[in-house]
DNA sequence: CCTGCTGTGTAGTATGTAGGACACATGACG
DNA sequence: CGTCATGTGTCCTACATACTACACAGCAGG
């Protein structure tokens, strides 16, 4: 299991080859956390951060805000609101979906989504 | 929006109207908390409990834990842990049923169910 | 009446969450 | 070769979370 920092780290220093503003201080910057924070986030010295700080991360690094916040063991807020609007209806259908294998899951999305209902 | 505490004391007194037992103090002992907590829990002088908590008052009170912990802000762990698990995916399929009717969403659930993969 | 259960007020605690401030050694490079 | 940017170590803090402990007034029944 490669933890939240790794992936991180790898990704910056991936993107850092091509542009030098990609050095941990500048994207802490452009973050707007401090550069011994995202060290020691990188590290994994420290649990990974908050929802919106992992989320100005993922922009920043070109990633999918989903992926890097499962990664930091955490659910987008806005996923959690659905559910909560309807958590019986959610609860059973995740619990329902969750050894289905992605195709299957991915052609419910896209039948909801060419409106069947 | 009635809170979470509206919800809990007025089903235990619901219940206990039939069964002595579910006075504040043996429910609180039950559930494994200090009758003075459960009291501030229910007149919303604390925020809701922890989800271990609320699950055994689910229990004790009857309730569903999923529509309990959603009134007290919170998603079944459980569920949290299949989102991570496939983020994608899951998140997509979230949004996309957000509008979606009961009805529609409880066809998919029966779909799936009935081994349409 | 007095024993015992009822709910509740006040105070305090432990742990987790989410970082900031500052200093420092190292290496790049102009 | 001096300057500047790089990553990192240490210390500290503010706030939220999730409760416990203890005391106390009210009333209910035997």
């Amino acid at each position: 299991m490669t933890h939240f920092g790794a992936v991180v780290r790898e990704e910056r220093e991936r993107l850092r080859r091509r542009d030098r503003r990609f050095s941990l201080r500048q994207v802490a910057l452009r973050v707007g956390v401090e550069p011994a924070y995202l060290s020691k986030i990188e590290r994994g010295r420290v649990p990974p951060p908050s929802e919106a700080v992992t989320r100005r991360l993922a922009q920043e690094l070109g990633q999918n805000p989903d992926v890097l916040l499962a990664l930091a063991g955490k659910v987008s807020g806005d996923l959690l609101a659905i559910i909560r609007a309807r958590p019986r209806l959610f609860a059973e259908l995740l619990r329902q979906l969750e050894e289905a294998p992605d195709h299957a899951v991915l052609r419910v999305v896209r039948e909801v989504r060419d409106g069947e209902w």
